[in-house]
DNA sequence: CTCCATCGTTGACAACCTCCACGATACCGA
DNA sequence: TCGGTATCGTGGAGGTTGTCAACGATGGAG
């Protein structure tokens, strides 16, 4: 790989960053195409699926690092294909909890198999130890950065 | 941070991946702005300043991980603010040599100081150590998405 | 009751990504 | 020398993402 060495950049961790998450965000869509799903609606259906008690939109934004304006239109597509569904929150009216339906939960299973499989490649060849590290630093850098 | 805690995602290494990519890509945005570019031109700049021959258009398109046609859109910006200059190359015709010009590099001085320090913030509390190793990672995990 | 914050939603706009097609040039084999 | 094939830069189309401002509805504090 000539074309990694010489380069500043490549010393730059925010470069390095960027192009190693490009690359798995890239190689999980092609994945999850199959589906018909991308990273961003499979995000939303994941949290969906593990809250029990569903989940706000403003959750699924803070989470996600999204503007809730996307959150709409994620939960939009989603519940249009019927993986997904809004209901009025009883505590607070102005909140609607998200909840995966059976197909979304289903789906999630498949693709998620998928998903992790093609991630397997590049994530793969890293130690459980490594893999630990790894996500304790992006943590790290994710909450200093806000 | 409790929103940290207990979502399923958060042990998913391509999402801590893009949420941490997108935080630091955000802040260095940020600390650029001043300077009237961006993290994509910005990155074309040092790599041309760094080139003591030019560089040809197709490498800055390897090297960022961007498509071709998108290189000829940043450095047209870069080149009508003058910071950089094509060349044609006297060894292959087809290709133009990206050259930084002076003013280039004084830009160049500016906004790195500026965006190291914003990204101080965020990767400054990794030790030294730390910094090797997930330089090391990010750049495993990149080659071999591919 | 009033004032202010929050949630979801909509709209607008810029930036980005992906793909396809083209002319010009280079390279390689016949 | 020629002809086919590949590469480089460029342009354009279409979809996706990021960012911001506004709005109605609701909640909460004083």
């Amino acid at each position: 790989m000539e074309v990694l060495m010489g380069h500043p950049l490549t010393d730059d961790l925010g470069f390095l960053l960027s192009r190693a998450s490009g690359a798995v965000v890239r190689t999980t869509n092609a994945a999850l195409a199959g589906h018909g799903l991308r990273v961003r609606q499979y995000s939303v259906l994941v949290l969906a699926c593990d809250a029990a008690e569903g989940i706000t939109q403003r959750e699924l934004a803070d989470v996600l690092g999204l503007d809730p304006s996307q959150v709409v239109l994620l939960v939009d597509e989603l519940a249009g294909r019927g993986l997904v569904e809004r209901r009025p929150s009883e505590a607070d009216r102005r909140t609607r909890l998200v909840l995966a339906t059976d197909t979304g939960r289903a789906l999630r299973e498949d693709a998620e198999r998928d998903a992790t499989a093609a991630v397997e490649a590049p994530l793969g060849l890293l130690a459980d130890a490594e893999r630990d590290r790894l996500r304790d630093v992006l943590t790290r850098i994710w909450t200093a950065a806000g």
